[in-house]
RNA sequence: GGAGGAGUACCCAAGUGGCUUAAGGGACUCGCCUCGAAAGCGAGCAGGCCGGAAACGGUGCAGGGGUUCGAAUCCCCUCUCCUCCGCCA
């Protein structure tokens, strides 16, 4: 959510940056013609509610004096009902406000990348070797059936297509994955260990920026309470402080958390069906940061390289784009995406985002901290990343390390966790 | 799933329609005392949110509706927590 005071004072310079993503966002003027009446309003209901106030105190000392109250009562009533008129226009307009405010992405930063689209992202730069294969490869569901390590077909049996089942080494390297990512991040890069609900509530949708938007993306249980599964870390991860005042001194605050996530992929209906790539259901690594405001973009460059080591580590071959106004995501001020390289694909892949939001999810949750005791609250910035899509990182291995023979091999700094050098 | 109980500010807690501008205590902050600290004594402590340049006004007793000139207090709905029973990994 954006901030109504800068809307105001901003207003031409707020929607040429929003203009950016490639929408028009002309019509915020009305939002601040709308504001000013309800300013106006407001001003004019409570004066008459200070007059009421005040008379009622004398009805109070009247009637215990037992002095007759009938003049005041007169008096009061005059004002009731323009009172409860004008509440109820100012009800309507604030929830006309507030409908529009939540539907108004993120300003974006200024310094990222103008563009139209995920072809005009900024490669910034590639780490790693692309593997030259003296054979020819191939794709991760052909290398994972040979190993009978995923099965697609009994997963949607028991479940839907865009469903996997992980077998054997399969299972067995998608947990060594998720242990390997959380001790990474958990124990040298102090973020601290969290494991969340993976169902959520409306509210907790709305404040990261998932709704009122993307409300069709997102998987809804038929529980009248409004309960939707995950979609990713970053809702119960962010949610964890919502309207909590929080002490500067403990900024920033450092998740990370292991999820499943849930995703309808409407949108998406033909792409990627083959192997694992795209699911409705996948495992991740998250990172979670609040930080306050002046930290927020050293935050956000550290989180990128913890996410980057992962990768290292693993010995994969990736790049880092900066994304462009055009595609960058709802909530977000700024994003770095990491792509693996697939060789199936002939090229990199999204296999983790890392995202500055600044203040406008914590606008919209009421997460603010306050620098010390007598300070006011102010709203913290809040950032998350991937750290990684354990899936993807799948994908990754099974295509870059497999042999001619068929088997993998399985990287070094995984090995202690999955127990053997080479799955065949 | 059944039966009860509770939710007041950072914490505990009083408050059954107007003298509450939410008592009192703890914690906290400042001061006195002290070589220094503890104890004791004194003072401050509705903080948040909205409007306003400010003065100030409004709001606020889990959340939302309602009754009333006036609601922490009365009525309705919802949420959360606790206890017991049942079921259960």
């Amino acid at each position: 959510m954006l901030d109504m005071k800068r809307l105001r004072d901003d207003l031409d310079n707020i929607v040429e940056r929003l203009n950016k993503r490639g929408e028009d966002h002309g019509h915020l003027r009305d939002i601040v013609t709308k504001d000013t009446r309800r300013r106006e309003l407001l001003q004019e209901i409570e004066s008459l509610k200070a007059k009421r106030n005040e008379i009622s105190k004398n009805i109070g000392i009247k009637k215990r004096e037992g002095k007759d109250v009938a003049a005041l009562l007169e008096e009061v009533e005059k004002d009731k009902q323009r009172i409860a008129d004008m509440e109820d226009e100012l009800k309507g307009i604030e929830q006309e406000i507030k409908d529009t405010m939540l539907g108004i992405p993120n300003v974006p930063h200024e310094d990222i990348p103008l563009g139209k689209d995920d072809t005009e992202n900024v490669e910034l730069r590639k780490v790693g070797r692309i593997p030259d294969f003296s054979f020819e490869p191939k794709p991760h569901w052909d290398v994972a059936r040979n190993l009978d390590i995923l099965d697609f077909e009994r997963a949607a049996k028991i479940s839907a297509s865009r469903f996997v089942i992980y077998k054997g080494m399969g299972a067995r390297l998608e947990r060594a994955l998720i242990n390997f990512m959380m001790d990474l991040h958990a124990e040298e890069h102090g973020y601290r260990e969290v494991l969340l609900p993976y169902i959520v509530n409306e509210a907790a949708m709305t404040a990261t920026g998932q709704f009122p938007k993307f409300k069709d993306d997102a998987f809804k249980l038929t529980d009248e309470r409004g309960l939707y599964l995950n979609p990713t870390a970053e809702v119960p991860g962010i949610n964890m402080h919502r309207d909590e005042i929080l002490a500067a001194a403990d900024l920033p605050i450092n998740y990370v958390a292991f999820t499943t996530a849930f995703r309808q992929e409407i949108g998406s209906a033909g792409r990627d069906t083959r192997g694992i790539i795209r699911q409705h259901q996948f495992n991740k690594v998250e990172l979670i940061k609040f930080t306050t405001p002046e930290t927020s973009y050293d935050e956000l460059e550290k989180m990128l390289r913890h996410s980057e080591k992962v990768l290292q580590k693993l010995d994969l071959p990736y790049r880092v784009v900066e994304i462009c106004s055009g595609d960058l995501g709802f909530a977000m001020a700024k994003t770095y995406d990491i792509e693996v390289y697939v060789p199936s694909y002939g090229g990199y892949r999204e296999i983790g985002s890392i995202s500055n939001a600044e203040d406008f999810q914590a606008r919209r949750g009421g997460i603010r901290f306050r620098r010390d005791k007598n300070a006011k609250p102010e709203y913290a910035h809040t950032l998350n990343g991937s750290g990684l899509a354990v899936g993807r990182t799948v994908v990754a291995i099974l295509e870059n390390n497999q042999q001619e023979d068929g088997s993998v091999v399985v990287p070094e700094a995984l090995r202690p966790y999955i127990g053997t050098d080479i799955i065949k």
